[in-house]
DNA sequence: AGCACGCCGACT
DNA sequence: GTCGGCGTGCTC
């Protein structure tokens, strides 16, 4: 038998299946996903399972054999291997990068080699304080240590393996320490026991005990649990080990980071009509076994998670597995308690504050069937479940299901991928949809089919909406009021406070960070490498790369004109933290932000605070928007709406407006009602002036025409090829040279045409253009923007291009990231 | 990615 | 005359 393998190689040349025996003990254990240890090159290499056949590619002479099977039930299914394929197509990576984002990073073994002496060969000419040191560990010892130990002999190794006096035998070892437990297993037969404890003298008391615990609870107790207890000494169980009265073994221990938690059972509520005929029309797709995609369009407030925990059930009752993706950010206990507490341990959570071992705890539980619910964000889109019957994208207009790194997958259409794998529902829920979604879900549907927009307009409660006022800064300015705060927010905040009720503030922070600049000449602090602003950090009063992390101290005056007006600017959450105590002395803040949230549990530790009241103000940036529930919250002020309206990004509006939309729902959720206040510079911007009136369909109807002018998505599709080098000649010219090739074989195809031209396939590039930000990490860089429509298989066509230009030596040293469907062009 | 093979400068 | 620079090419 072959194996066709993946070997774990970031190249593009070894981008490619390899072929190798299969040793006959393994035979009956590898499958297509199995991950093996393969020679490679001259070393043990982890590689993926992709094939299995009869016959090899190459003359069978230069096959090799797979040296290891590393696991005894494969990683990845043979339909995720397949999705694998799709993704490197769609998303032009490379087929391991494919394969490695579908699985737990403990899972990425590397090479351990270990050396021995060669038997029945000369060894006198090895230094005897090597063999010692080997003859010591029991023949064999890991090359890494050797080196430490001895590294004056780093050249007595090399000879030695070189001229066959050491051996050295290579195992693929995962980044993983398996936690074991000493775990006390009573004896099967209680009869003996019993009889065994009647027998016991008396002087044997705690041993008694310890056997009287065990009779009455018959299950296996981690020994230092039992022992702690009944307050007895490890050594009296063990003393009852002696007596075969009960075993101990060590039992792989999994951690479950929410183990030490209880969560109360909590059983379906009454489903309103609305919810009632959204849950059927997903209980009916999920029950037909066909693959169909539904956008759930529901008001904050109207219940969604209700209808996803019901579908969920009927998903499972029907014999399939569910995967429910929420932003990272939302991923809080809150969310985690519910579904918990609908499904107990049969949940698995995956988000990224998991160390790499209980990350891979959870997605055991997910691969071995014990668990049938997966939670989590981006990433587990790739759970590893048999029988997928649903998929919910919760707040499926988050950027944050894209990722930013290759492979550059968008969540939403891999959960599309895998649900027509599997025959499975997908549920896009949100209460301001991204515009593709939108679009995607209005369009025409065949006479008599059911339509996949399923509405939700009205909340729960019953409960209107939070009235939104907006006010405008300008005015504050002409009036005379220089602070960050309008006189109307500052009255609201104060009111709060006299009432004891809780406030949030949104700080929308995105490309506002605090830069260095001079007011006499205009200089700015920038990075020296990457060509964009530094940003000032007030702890250790550093200027900072926020792109390669370059450090500088911070100048007391300005290196260009030596003048003493530098100042430190933009709006930190820092400054509306001091600011808000001047104003309000003894006002009690919780600040949200990058900084403070960096710890393991801080995030949840922080809202839990805030929960429990003991703070009035919870200040943050775009994390506070999102899924907060707190019945004492009546006040939401935006301190500032535009700064994410002036970004150079075709979804600047849409962003301003889901942001706002977001952050209003989190008032007044409950009996208290709830009021929101949005500062701006431009109240008459529609973005801002819809999500006042909570009107998406005026938004949408809006931004469209916006899309259709300019042709942006959902107009078109982009795809977006990134070009850096450390020369800007080089960058310029491998730029220049993949625009044209690129636009040659689309005029080839017959598809280079303008958008505007109206035809169903149509390409158009734009570009070279250097970046936004010209130069990164010392290397300098341009990009190409592709616009297109209809069925052009763009990736292919890119893809080619790079093959044929990456031959090209003058274009060596180029770095080329390819990025389909980019979220943000600047 | 690593590692070996291969053709041109400063040293015993 | 050799040791070693890293350019080029291959890995089942």
């Amino acid at each position: 038998m072959i194996a066709k393998v993946i070997v774990d190689v970031p190249s593009r040349q070894t981008d490619r299946p390899f072929d190798y025996k299969v040793p006959e003990a393994i035979e009956d254990w590898i499958e297509v996903g199995s991950r093996v240890g393969v020679p490679f090159g001259g070393r043990v290499l982890q590689g993926f399972v992709v094939g299995l056949s009869e016959t090899a590619t190459v003359d069978s002479s230069k096959l090799k054999a797979v040296a290891e099977l590393l696991d005894p039930v494969p990683p990845l299914l043979p339909d995720m291997v397949e999705l694998s394929e799709w993704l490197c197509a769609k998303y032009c990576c490379s087929r391991t990068q494919a394969l490695g984002v579908m699985i737990p990073a403990a899972l990425k073994g590397k090479e351990e080699r270990y050396i021995g002496i060669e038997e029945d060969v000369e060894t006198v000419l090895l230094p005897e304080a090597l063999k010692e040191e080997i003859r010591e560990n029991g023949g064999w010892i890991k090359l890494e240590r050797l080196l430490r130990s001895f590294p004056e002999h780093a050249g007595s190794v090399k000879e030695g393996l070189r001229s066959g006096m050491l051996a050295v035998r290579s195992s693929i070892k995962d980044r993983l320490a398996v936690r074991t437990v000493l775990t006390v297993f009573p004896l099967e037969d209680t009869v003996a026991m019993a009889a065994a404890k009647q027998a016991m003298p008396r002087s044997a008391a705690k041993q008694i005990t310890v056997l009287e615990h065990l009779l009455e609870h018959p299950y296996p107790v981690a020994m230092a649990q039992l022992a702690k207890e009944l307050s007895v000494a490890v050594s009296t169980i063990r003393a009852l080990e002696k007596k075969e009265l009960l075993s101990i073994r060590e039992v792989e221990k999994e951690r479950d980071p929410y183990g030490d938690r209880s969560y109360e059972r909590t059983v379906p509520l009454a489903l309103t009509k609305e919810q009632e005929a959204v849950y059927s029309r997903i209980a009916d797709v999920i029950r037909s076994e066909h693959h169909f995609t539904m956008l759930l369009h529901g008001v904050t407030g109207s219940g969604k998670t209700e209808v996803y925990l019901q579908s969920i059930q009927y998903c499972l009752e029907q014999g399939k597995q569910a995967i429910v993706l929420v932003p990272e950010i939302s991923l809080t206990p809150q969310m985690v308690e519910r579904f918990k507490g609908r499904f107990g341990t049969a949940v698995a959570v995956l988000h990224s504050r998991l160390s790499d071992g209980e990350r891979y705890d959870e997605w055991r539980k997910i691969r071995s069937g014990r668990a049938v619910v997966a939670i989590g964000a981006r990433s587990a889109i790739f759970a590893p479940f048999r029988h997928i019957g649903l998929i919910i994208i919760d707040e499926e207009h988050e950027s944050s299901y894209k990722q930013e790194e290759s492979p550059k997958y968008h969540a939403r259409d891999v959960a599309v991928r895998r649900a027509k794998q599997h025959g499975a529902a997908v549920v896009l829920g949100s209460a301001t949809p991204s515009l593709e979604s939108f679009a995607a879900a209005s369009r025409d549907m065949p006479p008599g089919a059911p339509s996949p927009l399923l509405p939700m307009p009205s909340r729960v409660s019953g409960r209107p909406l939070p009235e939104v006022e907006v006010v405008d800064m300008r005015s504050e300015l002409r009036d005379g009021n220089r602070s960050m705060f309008s006189r109307k927010l500052h009255g609201e905040l104060l009111r709060r406070l006299e009432r004891g009720e809780q406030s949030v503030l949104l700080l929308n922070r995105r490309g506002y960070s605090t830069f260095v600049m001079c007011r006499s000449c205009g200089y700015t602090a920038a990075c020296p490498h990457c060509d964009i602003s530094l940003t000032y950090h007030q702890k250790t009063r550093l200027v900072r790369c926020h792109y390669c992390g370059h450090a500088e101290a911070a100048p007391g005056q300005c290196p260009s004109c030596e003048s003493e007006h530098i100042r430190y600017f933009g709006t930190g959450t820092q400054k509306v933290e001091e600011e808000l105590a001047k104003l309000f002395p003894g006002i009690r803040v919780i600040r949200m932000d990058v900084d403070t949230t960096s710890g393991k549990h801080a995030h949840e530790r922080l809202l839990s605070q805030f929960g429990e009241r003991k703070a009035d103000v919870l200040l943050g940036t775009q994390m506070v928007a999102k899924g907060l529930d707190f019945p004492y919250v009546t006040l939401v002020g935006v301190i500032a709406a535009d700064t994410s309206l002036n970004l150079p990004d075709f979804r600047a509006a849409e962003r301003t407006f889901q942001l706002l939309t977001q952050v209003a729902g989190r008032a007044g959720r409950h009996h208290l009602e709830g009021e929101v206040i949005i500062q701006t510079y431009s109240p008459e911007h529609y973005a801002i002036a819809k999500s006042q009136q909570h009107d998406y369909a005026g938004f949408v109807r809006e931004e469209l025409r916006h899309r259709s002018v300019m042709a942006y998505p959902p107009y078109c599709r982009l795809a977006l090829v990134l070009m850096s080098h450390e020369q800007l000649p080089a960058v310029i010219a491998a730029s220049d040279r993949f625009a044209a090739e690129i636009r040659e074989l689309a005029q080839h195809e017959g598809v280079l045409v303008p958008l505007s031209s109206g035809r169903p396939r149509a390409v158009e590039v734009l570009g070279p253009v250097a970046s936004s930000i010209a130069r990164m990490k010392d290397r300098y860089r341009f990009q190409c923007v592709i616009k297109y429509r209809g069925s052009v298989d763009v990736s292919g066509m890119v893809q080619r291009v790079l093959q044929s230009l990456l031959k090209e030596t003058a274009h060596r040293g180029v770095q080329f990231s390819v990025d389909v469907d980019p979220q943000v062009i600047i």
